[in-house]
DNA sequence: CCACGGATTGGCT
DNA sequence: GCCAATCCGTGGA
């Protein structure tokens, strides 16, 4: 573990909290992922919450299926799926066994492992001044950047081949709340959560 | 078995 | 700003 980091893992106990809460204390964390061999981590900087008891938007909305399985179980799981045709999106499971609430990651800061992101996304190695902001800038470019794929359904999130590292606590001020994105149904829902001002962001 | 559409991205107008 | 690509999960026949 790179000693510049903060070493303290959140645990089971920040994961099972209620959903907005967990979203919002989810920005300015750092996701770190450690296959044995290469380290690549990232600081949150934009979410969205589901919660499938009301939520149509939600992919646990209409009820447990094998792909959304494990949105139903108690917080600090991985929850990825696969979406059209091409990309994989990463979600944090949050609260109790049987609520069917996560929450989306949708941009990340680069921090470890930049250079590796950049191969993992292009194809090569040098990439011009703006691509930076391009790197990890969306669900799906977060998952191709760190290697992420349907293999990693479900993994927990307390254990040490993906997890989150504690950072201090935003203040709302430093929080803007939005509609979600790329969604059709519960668009008025104003879960989506982004570092203000921060440039990594996937859009304003 | 088959049809449909999606929590996106990137390229083109 | 608009739209095609692409394929798997889901639900209905």
């Amino acid at each position: 573990m790179n000693p510049e980091l903060p070493h303290k893992k959140l645990e089971r106990q920040f994961y099972t909290g209620e959903l907005l809460t967990v979203a919002k204390e989810l920005l300015g964390k750092i996701l770190v992922k450690n296959d044995g061999k290469i380290i690549l981590s990232g600081k949150i900087v934009e979410v969205e919450a589901y919660d499938g008891s009301f939520d149509e938007a939600a992919h646990s909305f209409k009820g447990k299926t094998k792909r959304n399985e494990i949105m139903f179980g108690i917080g600090g799981f991985l929850y990825v799926y696969f979406t059209y045709g091409a990309h994989f999106c990463s979600n944090v499971v949050t609260g109790k066994e049987g609520d069917g609430t996560a929450v989306l990651i949708r941009a990340i800061e680069p921090v470890i492992g930049i250079n590796r992101m950049i191969r993992n996304r292009f194809g090569r190695d040098l990439i011009k001044e703006k691509e930076k902001y391009n790197l990890t800038s969306g669900p799906g470019k977060i998952c191709q950047a760190l290697s992420i794929t349907k293999d990693h359904y479900g993994i927990d999130l307390t254990g040490n081949k993906i997890f989150l590292l504690d950072q201090p606590i935003l203040n709302d001020g430093q929080i803007v709340f939005s509609k979600r994105i790329g969604i059709k149904k519960s668009v008025d829902l104003p879960w989506r959560l982004y570092i203000k001002d921060n440039p990594y962001i996937s859009r304003k």
